[in-house]
DNA sequence: TGTCAATAGTTCGTGGGCGAACTAGTGTCT
DNA sequence: AGACACTAGTTCGCCCACGAACTATTGACA
């Protein structure tokens, strides 16, 4: 029987399974460097074309920029991005991803979908879609 | 239109904004040295009657123990619970609530309701179970 | 009984995340 | 030009969480 009143617990579990799962992925795949909270800094990078500066990718992911610095520079010592200073503001630094970084895209998107895969397991595209839209109406109501 | 690709990022998203409503309730009522984290630790002592080991909290909360070390520390130290040891098996040391973190059942309870009221809104019984039902069917499907 | 494994709990080092304070550079306005 | 506010990014100290290593005690068993 479902229990409408642990809801709050129940989503922090299920947050912490997908993290894990993600993390169990990486390391079969032998991805260095790379954990979840990465996700959507590389998400952001690998949909741009050109440098971004930082503060874009900071209004991207949802983490403060102080977070987002630390998360740049693990990125980058790792390899998978560059920092380059803009010649027109010299306050404003760019991040673009490096030939290694771009390599995480497959990685990311098959991750991506296995996450999925795994998550819906045999659940009807008609709860599918009934679920994201129910999880949408909460989001809105504690962002109200 | 909802999204179906992006549940783990909403999921992570909505458990920061309950947290985030958690904190500012606690902050409301003026409760010093507790965070969400402490939640599940406390919900588990709440509901004892008798000082338990501290294994059981271990076993009960999903933590592991370096963390549930640290937060009982926490606990303690803000004056919730109190540890003492046993006298048959000096390798176990037993916790319970003081009375001023049994004082902190009814704000528990309150937030609790509270959370649930905001995160579900006007969503009808019938889907609020349906959700919770599905809920448990993905994390089912990751633990699997 | 003496040895060795198992158990309960703590400590330590690491990493993510935050807010506050800081640096450096730019914009504004008189 | 000079003063001042604003902006981009970094640093620092803190908390939560983890795993690995450690201490102390108990259990098993030859």
């Amino acid at each position: 029987m479902a229990d409408v009143r642990k809801i709050a617990a129940q989503i922090g579990r299920i947050r912490e399974k997908a993290n894990a799962l993600i993390e169990a992925q990486l390391k079969d795949r032998g991805i260095q460097g790379i954990v979840p909270a990465h996700g959507p800094v590389l998400a952001f990078l690998l949909q741009q074309k050109e440098p971004v500066p930082i503060k874009a990718v900071v209004e991207s992911v949802g983490r403060v920029k102080s977070t987002v610095t630390v998360t740049i520079g693990t990125l980058e010592k790792h390899g998978y991005l560059r920092k380059l200073p803009s010649d027109t503001d010299r306050r404003v630094t760019y991040v673009e991803l490096t030939p290694k970084g771009r390599g995480l895209r497959k990685d990311f998107e098959e991750i991506s979908q296995t996450l999925r895969n795994k998550l819906y397991g045999d659940m009807s595209p008609r709860d599918r879609e009934r679920l994201a839209k129910q999880l949408d109406q909460i989001e809105g109501n504690l962002s109200a």
